[in-house]
RNA sequence: GGUCCCGUCGUCUAGAGGCCUAGGACGCCGCCCUCUCAAGGCGGUAACGCCGGUUCGAAUCCGGUCGGGACUACCA
C-alpha cells in the first residue's frame, strides 16, 4: 500500500483541469498577509451555514468567539459556509443578521447583506471558489490529491462490501480504487466527460496513533486519519466548491485565524485537518472543541435540535422577547461556571477562559433562564422596560405598540407599581417582553375587558347578589388612595360590614358562618379592576388607574 | 459495529488526595409575611454511575465496567 505522494499525474493533465488564468497559491498568500497584531491576540471566527435561523448554540459559540478575540485584542471574523448549495435557505442571511443584532454580536469582519467589512474578504465561501481551486491544483501537482471517478453506486457498493466483511468503512487502501489509477485511465474518463471529484491522498497509515492538544480538553489521542476524503466536489456542478474540510484549512489559514473554536462534533476530524494543514504547508491552528447544548429526552439526552426543539432556534428567544443580556449571561454561565456565580454585569465583562469550559454537554434549562431574565428585568426602570417592550412589539405585537404609544402615561404608571429605585423588593413578574400584555394589559382601557357578569367564575363562587352589593357599596364609598390613609381599610371595613371573615384562619375554622373571607371580598374588587385573581398591589393599581376608571370598572358589573 | 469524547443533587456547577458529615445557584417542598399574585425571609429535599486497585486516607490517581453523546457523507 502506498501512502506517501506517489508519482503525480502529469502536469499538463492536472493544469488542464483548471482555468488557465487560475492564480498560483502564492498570489493568495500575498493577497492575505499575516495580520499585524500584538502578541497573544487571538483571531477567531464563527462560521455558520445559511440554513435558516441560527441555532442558539450558534449564539453561544459566536459570542464566545467574539469575547475571546476582544479580550485578547484580536479580531473576530464571521464567515458564511455555504458550500452546500442544496441546503441553502433563502433569507437565512437576513435571519443571521437579525439574530446577531438582537444579541448585539458584531464581528469585526463580515459580509452580510452585501456589506463587506474587513480586508480578508470575501467572507462567503461560495465566492472563494477560485482560491480553493488554486490550492487543490497545488496539491494535485504535488501528488497529494487526485481525481476520483467513482459513482454514487460504486461507492455504495464499496461500503456495502465493507460492512459485510467487517472492514472499516471509508475510502482507503485497496478500497481507494482511483488513488493510484494509471494516467491513461484518467484521461479516458476525462475525455468521456465523466464527472469526478478530487480526493485528498491521506498520508495516514492504518493503526497509527496521533496525539494533539485541544485548548479545552487537553491532550487527546486517536487513530490517525487514512481516508482519502473528498476535498473538491463534483464537476457536475457549474461552480466547483470544496468540502468543509478543505475550506476550513484554506480559509482559516488565509484569514490568519489563530484559534478555531467549534462544536465537539468536529473532534474526530482533527486528525484529518492536521494532515490537510501539513499537506498544504500551513501552520496548524489551535483547536478548542466545546460541548454541544443538549436536550433531555426521556431517560437520555441528545443534541438540541432545531427541527424538534423550538428553543433551539434563535427565533424563539427573539419572538418571546427574552432580554439579550439575560440570555448572554445564561449562556456565559454555561460556558464558564464561575461566571454564573457573578452578578450579570460583572459576568458579561469578565474574560472567558477556555480551560474553564466543562467537557460535558449542558442541558438548556429554560426555567433557569427565566429566573435570570426576571431578575434582570426587575432591575430596569419603567422607562427602560417600555422602551424595550415597544421595540420588541414593533415586530411581534403591533397593536401593543399602538396602545403603548397612545397610553404612555398609563404604561409608566403601571410600571411604577412596586418597582423603581426606591423599591427594595421590585416585582419580578416580567421574564420576557411577551409577558407584558398578559401581566400588565389590564392597565390599559383599550386592552382591558370589563367584567360585567356577576356570576363570573372568577368571583370564586360568591353569589351574584353579594358581588353586586360589594361592587356597589365599594364604588359609592370609594376614596382614592393617598399618603395619609390606609387605602385597604375601606375594603376591610366593607367586607366586615357584609359579614366576611376577618382573615383566612377564622374563615377556615367555620366556613359556614361567613359568605367568605376578606380575601374573597377583596378578590371581587381585584377581579373587577384587573380581570384576574392575581395582580400587583391594589392601592397602587387604583392610583395608576385614576378614580374615574376605577369606578367605571367596578360599576360595570352592576 | 469501529473510533473518539463525556459521567458530582432533577438542572448548571464548586471540588486539583485529608479543608467534604460534598458547598452554591435554579427547581421542588414546608413555614413566615399577607387582601390575591410576583417576590422576599427562614428551613428542608436531593448527587460523587458501578466494581476493583493504589494510599494511613479518594469525588479527586489507576484499571475495568456500565451509561450517555459525537463522528463514521460530494452536510456542515
Amino acid at each position: 500500500m502506498t501512502n506517501g505522494p506517489a508519482s503525480p499525474l502529469s502536469r499538463d493533465l492536472i493544469d488542464s483541469l483548471f482555468p488557465a488564468d487560475l492564480p498560483e497559491t502564492e498570489h493568495w498568500e500575498q493577497r492575505y498577509p499575516p495580520r499585524d497584531l500584538p502578541a497573544g491576540a487571538e483571531v477567531t471566527r464563527f462560521a455558520p451555514s445559511p440554513t435558516g435561523w441560527l441555532h442558539i448554540g450558534g449564539i453561544f459559540t459566536a459570542s464566545i468567539n467574539l469575547a475571546l478575540a476582544r479580550q485578547s485584542g484580536g479580531v473576530n471574523v464571521l464567515r458564511v459556509e455555504d458550500t452546500d448549495q442544496s441546503r441553502f435557505s433563502e433569507g437565512a442571511l437576513a435571519q443571521f443578521q437579525a439574530g446577531f443584532d438582537y444579541f448585539g454580536i458584531h464581528p469585526d469582519e463580515s459580509e452580510l447583506e452585501g456589506v463587506i467589512r474587513g480586508s480578508y474578504d470575501p467572507y462567503v465561501q461560495s465566492s472563494r471558489a477560485q482560491i480553493y481551486a488554486s490550492y487543490v491544483r497545488q496539491l494535485m501537482r504535488e501528488g497529494k490529491a487526485y481525481p476520483c471517478f467513482a459513482t454514487k453506486d460504486e461507492l455504495a457498493e464499496i461500503s456495502a462490501k465493507q460492512k459485510a466483511t467487517g472492514a472499516l468503512p471509508g475510502y482507503y487502501g485497496d478500497w481507494a480504487v482511483w488513488r493510484d489509477a494509471p494516467e491513461d485511465q484518467v484521461r479516458t474518463r476525462l475525455s468521456n466527460g465523466d464527472p469526478y471529484v478530487i480526493r485528498f491522498r491521506s498520508p495516514g497509515v492504518g493503526g497509527q496513533r496521533v496525539t494533539y492538544t485541544d485548548a479545552v480538553r487537553g491532550e487527546l489521542t486517536a487513530d490517525d486519519n487514512r481516508n482519502d476524503i473528498v476535498i473538491l466536489k463534483s464537476s457536475e456542478n457549474a461552480l466547483r466548491l470544496p468540502t468543509y474540510h478543505l475550506a476550513h484549512a484554506v480559509d482559516d489559514h488565509l484569514m490568519r485565524v489563530t484559534l478555531v473554536l467549534r462544536g465537539e462534533e468536529w473532534l474526530s476530524s482533527v486528525q484529518l485537518h492536521h494532515q490537510l494543514f501539513d499537506a498544504l504547508g500551513f501552520e496548524r491552528v489551535r483547536y478548542a472543541h466545546i460541548a454541544q447544548l443538549m436536550k433531555q429526552e426521556g431517560g437520555s439526552r441528545r443534541k438540541l435540535s432545531k427541527r424538534k426543539d423550538p428553543e433551539a432556534s434563535v427565533a424563539y428567544y427573539v419572538e418571546q422577547g427574552f432580554p439579550p443580556e439575560a440570555v448572554q449571561y445564561y449562556l456565559r454561565g454555561l460556558a464558564n461556571g464561575r461566571l454564573a456565580e457573578m452578578p450579570l454585569a460583572d459576568a458579561l465583562a469578565a474574560p472567558i477562559k477556555l480551560e474553564d469550559f466543562g467537557s460535558a454537554g449542558p442541558l438548556v434549562d429554560l426555567v433557569k433562564l427565566e429566573d435570570i431574565s426576571a431578575d434582570f428585568v426587575s432591575g430596569l426602570s419603567g422607562e427602560e422596560i417600555i422602551e424595550r417592550v415597544s421595540a420588541w412589539a414593533q415586530t411581534h405585537d403591533q397593536s401593543l405598540v399602538k396602545t403603548l404609544d397612545a397610553e404612555r402615561i398609563v404604561a409608566l404608571e403601571a410600571l411604577k407599581v412596586e418597582r423603581g429605585p426606591e423599591v427594595e423588593n421590585p416585582r419580578k413578574d416580567l421574564r420576557k417582553w411577551s409577558d407584558f400584555r398578559p401581566v400588565y394589559g389590564f392597565f390599559f382601557s383599550s386592552v382591558f375587558e370589563l367584567v360585567t357578569d356577576a356570576s363570573d367564575e372568577r368571583f370564586g363562587g360568591l353569589s351574584p347578589e353579594i358581588v353586586r352589593e360589594l361592587a356597589s357599596r365599594f364604588a359609592d364609598g370609594y376614596v382614592a388612595p393617598s399618603e395619609d390613609t390606609v387605602w385597604f381599610d375601606q375594603v376591610r371595613s366593607l367586607s366586615q360590614e357584609m359579614g366576611f371573615a376577618k382573615n383566612q384562619k377564622i374563615y377556615k375554622k367555620d366556613p359556614d358562618s361567613y359568605p367568605g373571607s376578606i380575601a374573597d371580598a377583596s378578590g371581587v374588587i381585584r377581579v373587577l379592576l384587573t380581570g384576574s385573581r392575581r395582580s400587583p398591589d391594589m392601592p397602587e393599581i387604583c392610583g395608576a388607574l385614576g378614580t374615574e376608571e376605577v369606578l367605571r370598572r367596578v360599576r360595570a358589573v352592576l
